[in-house]
Parts: C-alpha cells; sequence; structure tokens
DNA sequence: TGAATTGTTATCGT
DNA sequence: AACGATAACAATTC
C-alpha cells in the first residue's frame, strides 16, 4: 500500500534510470487504467525524452520534454520492476528476477521500452492503479491538497486546514484535497506521534496540539523515508518502518511510549490503531454550532 | 469466505 | 445549500 514515503523511496531508485532516457515504446495491457487511452498515450509519449523524475502526493511524476506529463498511481498494489532488453527483443529482469528471467513479472499491466535497453514495468495485481498523460498538469493535479514535506507547510497552514472544516482528524488527514500523500498507517502513526484521537474534530485542536500534529506528520514521514518505507507484504519489498512503527499493525502489543495496550478500531470504514492512554478520546460535550468557529 | 486495502463518486443526513 | 459522513465500487490476495 504505497504512501508517500513509499512512493518517494521509488522515485529515488528509478530517478537515474530514467532521467534523459528517450521513451521509444509503451503498451498497456490493461487499457482501462490509462488515461486518456493506452493507444493514445503511446502515440504522445513514444520519442519523448524524460527531463525530471518526482513526486507529487502519491504520484510518480515523469516530466517530458515537450512539457507534457505523465503521471502514475500505484493505488492498492501497483508496483514497477526494472528489466533489460536484449537485441532479440527478449526482456530479462534483475528487480527479483524470475527462474529464468525472461517471464514478464507476476501482474504485469503496462511496459516502458528506453533508448537505453531498459525496460520499465508497472504490476498491478489489484487493477487499481493508473497511468494518465496530460498536457495540463497544473489542471490534472488541482484537486491534491499540501504537500507536507513542503516548506509552506507550516503549522500555521496546518491550523487553516483543520479550522476551516469540523470533521474528525482521522477521515481529514487520510482526504488527498487536503493534505496530499499520508494514508492509513502514516495516519495512524502521526496520530499518535502527537497524542491526538483519530476521532478529534479538526477545529477542536489548539495551537499547541497542531504545532505537535504538524511535528509529528514530518516526522514521521522523514523517518519512514530514511526506511525506504514500510513492507508487510510482497507488493512492497525492501522497506524497514514497520520495525518502526508506534500502532499500526500493533493492536494488543504495548504502545512503546507508556506500555497500555494498542487498540484497533473503525474510523470511517478504516482500521484504526491507537493507544487508549497517550490519545484520549475526546469528550462530545463542547458541540458549536455552524458559525461559532473562532479564527485566530 | 470475508476482510482488507485506495481514492473517487454518489447519496444521505444535518 | 453546503458540508460532512457513509456506502458503493474497482479487483485480488490470504
Amino acid at each position: 500500500m504505497p504512501e508517500l514515503p513509499e512512493v518517494e523511496t521509488i522515485v529515488r531508485t528509478y530517478r537515474h534510470r530514467l532521467v534523459e532516457r528517450r521513451i521509444v515504446h509503451f503498451a498497456s495491457t490493461w487499457p482501462r487504467n490509462t488515461r486518456p487511452s493506452a493507444a493514445l498515450v503511446r502515440r504522445r509519449i513514444v520519442g519523448r525524452r524524460i527531463e525530471r523524475l518526482w513526486r507529487r502526493a502519491k504520484y510518480i511524476v515523469f516530466d517530458l520534454d515537450d512539457g507534457s506529463h505523465l503521471l502514475v498511481h500505484l493505488r492498492m498494489s501497483g508496483r514497477m520492476e526494472w528489466a533489460t532488453v536484449d537485441a532479440a527483443g527478449t526482456a530479462r529482469r534483475f528487480d527479483p528476477p524470475g527462474p529464468k528471467g525472461q517471464e514478464p513479472p507476476r501482474h504485469a499491466r503496462a511496459w516502458w521500452d528506453l533508448d537505453d535497453g531498459h525496460r520499465l514495468w508497472f504490476c498491478d495485481a489489484r487493477k487499481f492503479g493508473r497511468i494518465v498523460h496530460t498536457r495540463d498538469f497544473v489542471a490534472a493535479t488541482a484537486g491534491l491538497g499540501a504537500e507536507p514535506l513542503d516548506d509552506a507547510f507550516t503549522p500555521e497552514a496546518l491550523q487553516a486546514l483543520l479550522l476551516a472544516r469540523r470533521r474528525r482528524l482521522k477521515p481529514l488527514l487520510l482526504d488527498q484535497a487536503v493534505v496530499a500523500g499520508l494514508g492509513n498507517i502514516y495516519v495512524d502513526e502521526a496520530l499518535h506521534g502527537a497524542g491526538l484521537h483519530p476521532l478529534m474534530p479538526s477545529d477542536r485542536l489548539r495551537d499547541g496540539e497542531i504545532d505537535r500534529l504538524h511535528a509529528a506528520i514530518r516526522d514521521v514521514l522523514r523517518r519512514a523515508i530514511a526506511a525506504n518505507g514500510t513492507s508487510f507484504d510482497w507488493i512492497y519489498p525492501d522497506g524497514r518502518m514497520q520495525e518502526h512503527l508506534a500502532v499500526y499493525g500493533r493492536a494488543g502489543e504495548p504502545c512503546r511510549r507508556c506500555g497500555a495496550r494498542i487498540e484497533m478500531l473503525r474510523v470511517g470504514q478504516r482500521g484504526t490503531h491507537v493507544c487508549p492512554r497517550c490519545q484520549r478520546v475526546p469528550s462530545r460535550t463542547r458541540t458549536r454550532r455552524r458559525g461559532d468557529r473562532t479564527y485566530t
């Protein structure tokens, strides 16, 4: 389940392999996930040079030399694989090489051939991933919220986002239109780091709590990137952050901070992990009506 | 067999 | 009316 740190790790792995390369072929065996269409994307990107590879939210972004952009979203189970193509046109994988190294990776859905004889595979078991080509990057990403590791993401910026609505912290932080890049793992970790309960209404945080949440979000993302992300299953290997998680996947185990048992509850249809002692449940007493909000 | 997972969209309620 | 919560959905693995 790639979130911001996992996508960032993939971008860092592939950047030196892809930048300056020219795309010589593209094909998709699952056209539904390719926009505007596999044929159109092929026509538009073949012959283009990749100028930059970077990340926006959970999107892998290819800047192409004609000013257009290719966006890849891994969603639930998307992943990349890397291979060489020999003179006979046989692709040989070497990320995890198969028994013969030749067969397409499991759940291969699309591939790009590059001018230096390499092939980039896009694999996706659940087929939720998306490959989008756009000539208007700004419009294509207009719905995305704040980038949490950007300089512009200050405690004041977070405060404005929290106070502008009254939503429970967990669904709010999961909402890509508000803060972009967080998923289930890192929202739970950030809330625990800040000592805040997932059900806390966003407009009830005091300044100190907002500062703590801001620091906790950035801290957990930075530490996760440094650990190459979190690896729970075959979808995303090589990360080490799972060894350092405070609450996610630790229901029933003792809190590393206070020793209380980590609990799992359900918030907005998502499994949610909390320490009942470090993250106290908000009382429902102070229900303010619309128009009663205080801004600073 | 059902639970789990992401993010979008449609729908219901306040 | 606008916003927030909720449900459905795409598809597969364990």
